[in-house]
DNA sequence: CATTTGACGCTCT
DNA sequence: TAGAGCGCCAAAT
C-alpha cells in the first residue's frame, strides 16, 4: 500500500491482488481496520471499486478523515464518499512516474 | 464446530 | 443508476 504514489487512487481488491490474494479485497479491509492511527502508511488511498469511501460506523469518523486527507492530495471528494477512481486509479505496473502529471 | 459479521467485488435484473 | 444475490476469507460469538 506504501507503493501508492501521494494523488493517486488503489482499491481493496487491487491491493489484494497485488499481493496475490486475488478475490480477498475483504482481508485488504481487515487489515485497514486492525490498522492503528495515525499509521505511516497511506491507507487513506485505498477504496472500494465502486469508488466511494467505504463508510462504517466502526471506522469512528477514520471514513470522514480519509475524504480529508484525499482532497488534501488534490483529489475531488464528494460529500457522499464518492471520487473520480477512473481517473485517479494507481496503476501497478507503472513505475509510479504519473504521480507528478496530470491524471486526465 | 456452526452462525453471524465485516473499511469488498462481480453478476444479474 | 439502483437494488438484490452470491462468493470470498478471517474474526468474533
Amino acid at each position: 500500500m506504501a507503493q501508492i504514489p501521494a494523488g493517486r487512487l488503489a482499491t481493496y481488491g487491487q491491493i489484494a491482488e497485488l499481493i496475490g490474494a486475488f478475490g480477498c479485497a475483504r482481508q485488504v479491509g481487515w487489515a485497514l481496520r486492525r490498522l492503528p492511527l495515525p499509521s505511516a502508511v497511506p491507507w487513506h488511498r485505498v477504496v472500494n471499486a465502486q469508488g466511494r469511501i467505504s463508510m462504517s460506523p466502526g471506522r469512528e469518523g477514520s471514513d470522514w478523515m480519509q475524504i480529508a486527507l484525499l482532497r488534501a492530495e488534490g483529489i475531488p471528494v464528494d460529500a457522499a464518499g464518492r471520487l473520480p477512481l477512473r481517473r485517479y486509479l494507481w496503476n501497478p505496473a507503472l513505475p509510479s512516474v504519473d504521480a507528478s502529471g496530470d491524471p486526465g
